[in-house]
DNA sequence: TAGCGACGAAACGGTATCGTCCCGTCCTTG
DNA sequence: CAAGGACGGGACGATACCGTTTCGTCGCTA
């Protein structure tokens, strides 16, 4: 029986190679050195770094994402934005978001990963507020959930995980407004 | 004399390998390779990895951005998109910038070469097409341009290289469309 | 036409990681 | 208390680059 403490710490080990060296710096001996743990340790749980690092990702992405109901379009903006900006506000996962994204645009395997627990979720959850909107009035029929997200997500993630900018005092609200006016737009 | 089109040779071998491979995984001897050059060549040029991609970022940045000066907000912003569209859609750069965005990142070096690069050219810009916009009344005084940019790049950014997606015929007229109501929430 | 210098090629010793294998220890289970 | 198995450590040959050096070629220029 594989003992669950040198599985954590590998996991562990893993989050943290993949935010300070990125995924092609990282090495499997580094990432057991890390953990204190023998390479065997590794190999016997994952055949390889890709293998390691995507079974990280789809336990990460089974948690799925938590779809806001709170009645309006603005709410469920607002509730969009504070749950993204938590985790790009992690010092770890702001690293580690960017770094899968750019690596899956060279690795297909990666990039079918990473859509699924970042984008798709989100996207689904972007679909969901988006049709109740469309239900209650607030945006009209035949609104584009992949271009609400753009305009929900993007100027976040360009803030914090692209230019790397601080989030200032309210920022979110202000992003949740100018988000509901660009959406009805 | 260093010949030129050896010079010239790297420079483009550098670009694909880096579109290629990343920053991390690119190698001296894989650009010579690509470039059929010697090794020697390389370094007699660039004394690391680091300084030659330092070097050719620089010097794309020394080209600067056009400053649009449609006359109206929503013709600066449209402008402006169509300026960034037209590069992220370039199948090389669409690579290179978000890898060199991540990597600074991790490289202050190479973040500052960056920010000088696109950000501080594109933030210039942007500073100036909110200045005028709030001179003819179309924005209150005191609008933030990284605000600004954050709402009009950002989108478009996450659409183009963030998720991978294409862009529908329109999709920018929309965006300048949807930006402008965002800055004038 | 003679010489200088950049060139491509290749070899150098050095470092890092690969994935595998073996060893001796320790914990758990039966 | 005996046995099996996962453990950490480390050696293994193989591969890839590192940055430097040497060599013979080629194209300028004086």
């Amino acid at each position: 029986m594989l003992r669950e403490d040198v599985t954590a710490a590998i996991r562990t080990a893993v989050f943290e190679e993949l935010a300070e060296a990125g995924f092609a710096r990282m090495s499997i001996e580094g990432i057991a050195r890390r953990a204190g743990v023998g390479k065997t340790a590794v190999y016997r749980r994952w055949k390889s770094k890709l293998a390691l690092v995507l079974d990280l990702v789809t336990a990460v992405a089974a948690q799925g994402l938590p779809v806001p109901r709170t009645g309006s379009l603005h709410g469920d903006v607002r509730a969009l934005l504070e749950v993204a900006a938590g985790a790009l506000r992690h010092p770890v996962a702001s690293r580690v978001i960017p770094e899968l994204l750019v690596e899956s645009a060279r690795n297909p395997e990666m990039a079918r990963a990473i859509k699924a627990a970042l984008l798709d979720s989100r996207d689904g959850v972007a679909a969901v507020v988006v049709r109740e909107a469309v239900a209650r009035g607030e945006l009209p029929e035949g609104t584009d959930p992949d271009r609400a997200l753009d305009l929900i997500a993007g100027p976040l993630y360009w803030r914090l995980a692209v230019v790397g900018g601080d989030l200032p005092e309210g920022y979110l609200d202000g992003l949740a407004v100018s988000a509901v006016a660009a959406l009805t737009a």
